[in-house]
RNA sequence: GCCAUCUUAGCUCAGUGGUAGAGCAGCUGAUUCGUAAUCAGCAGGUCGGCGGUUCGAAUCCGCCAGAUGGCUCCA
């Protein structure tokens, strides 16, 4: 029988026995079997190579370069890693083990004696040898009952619960050495292609997810075709480490965290400057784009969270008050106080769609376990914003919101994003009509705007369907950032409405929406992206003015002030030290622009300019010009 | 909240049961300097907190707090 087979981007055609496995025909062919290929892809999905060619015609060939290559890779590495750990704990229990976006995991029993990261070194040792023989990876099938006995004679009742709830016709094992494990495959033919491992973390995580089961260990390791492979990935951890925004924020001296108030950020004065940089840009922008500005209280009753649904659903996560002996709540999100905004007057359809937004300062009681840097805070300020509006206008609003989320993110650099559309839950409100509108509407605008995106089917929230924003960053990680929900309760549970061309009442549509998410984390977000190296129109020192002695420092200072006076961001370094040690500190500090003045300068009213994005130095440039270009390179993208 | 690890000077970190250390930062003095660290001196710590073991604890044990990596969660 002919065959067909693709690898990078070549074709071969063989005569196949449908017997035979497929890694006899690449042999056959000459193709790089079991040590570049490592599966193969058809119609009916991975094809691993010691399997028969069976009755599929064509194969396209994968190996390290793609991610299914790499997920046969890294699943045939994590039972390679349970054969290593098993050798150091040979009564260790073992549950499920699966290839992950960046390495695999096994989450194993350990019964009480877990390993610890000393033990490293020796299961990464184990772990080549074992990889190196190489292993062949055999497959199994095996009746239920066999199945079973086998768990059960080794008392694990993880992997008996897994085989219980398997088809039993359906259910295989794959050995490897002397190594046996309860897996559907596909895997590596043999493990000769696994050339380099690293043993990463130790983590807990319940087993099956659900914390009210046992908390089993996971172990965490990542391996590679190569040894230069897994260094180059060490050096991007590292790269990533280096821009981690807590290590940043301390070192640019933008915030801090302290014991007294754990999850709440402490903004400093240059964090602060970043901080009102990016609201002053966001609010013009807003403003620009048809929406007012509202401030709500922090602290309201208790009987409006009982109304908004909030203190139902959500009341674990909110802190509560007293005054006046009354109960109060502190407002984990804005929009009904937004609501109430609304109700101050008469609502008329010629007043939709009305766009109210709110730096909202918002409060949750998120687990103390999940608090990290400026990603997840008990304290933040989102950029919010509720739009109220017919049915009817939905459509065109969220068209405008995708044109204005797409100019926000372009303003950093994210060109990267991906976008999620989630529909109607099983739990749900409002009426099938209403839904399917909604949801027709958010499709559409994302059709008319030619945004491509992934539907999450059943994902959105149980009051309206919603869109999500992730963008990529410069080390192509991933960050969840702007939202967009349609509300169909909020405008029902507080009474909202508007007086149609009709003279009759109707409910108005709420879309709640954020495009930055909030400010605390998305500063997180751009440091890690820019490595702290801000552009100028959000450096918080966006020109350091050094005198070269102290005798200029009356001619640094009237630079200064010329600078403040056009609103821009200086600083000056007024310290007794030479001029080398006040440039190092200044480019340490990441400051996008240096002017340094010495007599020449204070005497010809010019400044010497030394940039630090082009890395270049300018003599004698006089102060105007010097302020101008400051002025011109500070502003930000329209 | 759960699991593991960690917490020493403002910061980065040494210090494995026997008198708390370094570099940077800070202060004082000298120096007045031209594009990535001037020199000298000084000061700075109930070793996260509380309790225990011990003749003796930064070090060993327990509890608490905070942080880090995960899990669960993120309406």
């Amino acid at each position: 029988m002919a065959i067909v087979l693709e690898w990078k981007g070549q074709r071969y055609t063989a005569d196949a026995d449908p017997e035979e496995p497929l890694y006899a025909v690449l042999q056959r062919l000459g193709l790089p079997a079991g040590t570049e290929i490592f599966a193969a892809k058809t119609q009916e999905g991975l094809h691993e190579l010691a399997a028969p060619v069976g009755p599929h015609s064509f194969f396209q060939l994968v190996g390290w370069e793609s991610p299914e290559g790499k997920f046969v890779f890294w699943h045939s590495s994590a039972h390679i890693l349970a054969e290593a750990i098993q050798h150091f704990w040979p009564d260790c229990k073992l549950t499920i083990g699966p290839p992950i976006e960046n390495g695999f995991y096994y989450d194993i029993d350990f019964g009480g004696h877990p390993p610890s990261p000393a033990d490293f070194p020796r299961i990464e040792q184990k772990f080549m040898e074992l990889a190196q023989q190489p292993e062949y990876f055999v497959r199994k099938k095996v009746s239920q009952e066999e199945a079973l006995r086998y768990y059960e004679q080794k008392k694990n009742p993880y992997k008996v619960e897994l085989i219980r709830e398997l088809p039993p016709d359906e259910i295989t094992f794959y050995e490897s050495g002397g190594f046996v494990d309860l897996c559907k495959g596909p895997h590596l033919w043999h493990s000769g292609p696994v050339r380099a491992v690293k043993v990463l973390s130790l983590a807990g995580a319940y087993w099956r997810g659900d914390s009210r089961n046992p908390q089993l260990t996971r172990v965490y390791a990542i391996s590679f075709p190569s040894q230069a492979e897994l260094e180059a990935y060490l050096h991007l951890l590292e790269e990533a480490a280096r821009r981690d925004h807590r290590v940043l924020g301390k070192q640019l001296d933008l915030f801090s965290f302290h014991e007294e108030g754990p999850g709440f950020p402490f903004w400093h004065p240059k964090g602060m400057r970043l901080l009102n940089a990016l609201q002053d840009w966001l609010r013009k922008k807003l403003l620009q784009a048809g929406y007012e500005e509202i401030k709500t209280p922090i602290i309201l009753t208790q009987t409006l969270w009982e109304r908004s649904g909030h203190y139902e659903n959500y009341r674990e996560n909110m802190y509560f008050t007293e005054i006046d002996e009354q109960p109060f709540a502190v407002k984990p999100m804005n929009c009904p106080g937004s609501t109430l905004v609304y109700r101050t007057s008469l609502r008329s359809y010629r007043d939709l769609p009305l766009r109210l937004f709110e730096f909202g300062h918002v409060h949750r009681h998120e687990l103390s376990g999940v608090l990290t840097g400026l990603f997840r805070v008990r304290a933040f300020t989102q950029d919010d914003a509720h739009i109220y509006c017919t049915p009817e206008q939905i459509q065109e609003e969220i068209q405008a919101l995708l044109r204005l989320v797409q100019e926000v993110y372009a303003a950093f650099g994210f060109q990267e994003k991906e976008i999620y559309l989630s529909t109607r839950p099983d739990k749900y409100i409002g009426s099938l009509e209403l839904w399917n509108q909604a949801e027709a509407a958010l499709e559409g605008a994302l059709r008319a705007a030619g945004l491509p995106y992934q539907i999450n089917p059943g994902d959105g929230a149980f009051y309206g369907p919603k869109i999500d924003f992730v963008v990529r960053d410069s080390l192509r990680r991933r960050w969840q950032l702007g939202t967009i929900q349609l509300d169909f309760s909020m405008p029902q549970r507080f009474g909202l409405t508007y007086v149609g061309p009709d003279g009759q009442a109707h409910t108005p549509v709420m879309i709640h929406r954020a495009i930055l998410g909030s400010f605390e984390r998305f500063v997180g977000v751009l440091l890690e992206h820019t490595a702290g190296e801000l552009p100028l129109w959000l450096a918080p020192v966006q020109v350091k003015i050094l005198p070269v002695s102290e005798k200029f420092l009356p001619y640094a200072r009237q630079l200064q002030a010329k600078v403040l006076e056009r609103g821009l961001r200086p600083a000056l370094d007024e310290s007794d030290e030479k001029l080398g040690k006040k440039i190092r500190l200044a480019e340490q500090e990441k400051v996008p622009l240096i002017w340094v003045v010495g007599s020449k300068e204070a005497e010809t009213g010019t400044v010497a300019v030394r940039d630090r994005q082009h890395r270049t130095q300018r003599e004698a440039v006089p102060v105007e010009e010097a302020l101008q270009e400051l002025q011109a390179r500070s502003l930000p993208p329209s």
